[in-house]
DNA sequence: TCAGTAACTAAGCGCTTGCTTAGCATGTTG
DNA sequence: CAACATGCTAAGCAAGCGCTTAGTTACTGA
């Protein structure tokens, strides 16, 4: 995700500074990790010392949980944006197959902090991500649910397969970089014809 | 992964002490990951002092790279033997799934760390993992390629094919847990369904 | 029986970390 | 013009980290 689209996503209310500490933040969490990125290395990309982050965020732990939220709600908007798409259940996942394949490969450095981090969410901010996640699960069930009853789906374990689509959105996030071949609505596009033939449409 | 099974990837001729120290790393860096375990976490779970890791191992890195390169040979041989298990690429292409699949789950804590921790590796280290992957990446690959042309797959873009494969197993190691209801064999045979109907058998 | 070795522990070192505090510069308001 | 507020920095604190060292214990071999 170029710094636009990271803005995209903290735009608007926040003074300046605090919103280049958080895409500081973003940049080192997603290349270093959590717990390898010091407070030290988020201020001096922000161009500040590292007391100036306190100024804006209470503790380090808090721009994860900023973070994670963010783009946890960014992708549950997302999904169920698609699952509302059409009446025909193959349509809406397909459309659903291509914007959460694309958002992964586009907001590959978010989707790895989203995903990866999640044991160093302090436990009251993992309760709100977990139930994201439990969202975005469900809408994805759901669509292949519809489609099995309307005979456009062929696949028994619903629940399997639900996990085997997000699976191969989420994992775009690990491996996708900005050296990728394809781009990401070209991968969304691809990923979209694999899945409706894994669910035998 | 059971202890048991870890206990396999390891056994034979290291000291027992060593072996404690380095399935207590495993359970640590899949559970915490590399940078929040500490040296006192690893050598406590093991039963020692900080101290006796030293004994053993020159560091707290080469620990990881010890893991690292472990799961990645072991992951490999599983490939290769699974694509030259038979003269049929679709009998290869099912065989590799659901063992690959099955690896993921029955050893998530490994595949945890083998897939998530890369960046964690010293630049040598990290060269010979990488070309360890690059070997898994073409074994399937080659797989899908010998489909196409045998006429029994069917995708344009066996790049992205392949991709899609790997993603769905390694993508395993990142949800499945202890209280998934399916067995790794049973995700494994899914699995192996669900990617022949994606290439287009 | 004694010297040497291996494996370990207790204690510690130098450094780094997340976060705090006192002070400063700038801007705003009455 | 003075008082106040905001945003920041320099410096520092307490805690913890990876790793080292001196000493201890148990074992082995001559």
């Amino acid at each position: 995700m170029t710094s636009q689209q990271h803005a995209d996503l903290w735009s608007g209310e926040r003074p300046e500074a605090a919103r280049r500490l958080l895409l500081a933040a973003v940049e080192s969490f997603a290349t270093r990790g959590f717990h390898a990125t010091t407070t030290r290395d988020i201020a001096t990309a922000a161009g500040m010392s590292p007391a100036a982050l306190y100024i804006h965020y209470p503790s380090k732990a808090a721009l994860l949980a900023e973070i994670s939220r963010q783009g946890h709600a960014a992708t549950l908007a997302l999904v169920e944006e698609a699952a509302a798409h059409s009446a025909d259940p193959l349509e809406r996942m397909r459309r659903l197959v291509e914007e959460f394949t694309a958002w992964h490969a586009r907001g590959h450095t978010v989707g790895r902090i989203v995903n990866y981090e999640l044991r160093a969410l302090p436990a009251e901010d993992f309760e709100v991500v977990a139930e994201l996640r439990r969202r975005i699960e469900d809408t994805v069930k759901q669509v292949i649910e519809d489609g099995v009853a309307a005979g456009v789906f062929h696949t028994p374990e619903t629940r399997t397969a639900a996990r085997a689509v997000t699976s191969l959105g989420i994992d775009v996030a690990r491996w996708y970089n900005e050296r990728s071949s394809e781009t990401p609505q070209q991968l969304g596009e691809r990923y979209g014809v694999l899945v409706l033939r894994m669910l035998g449409a």
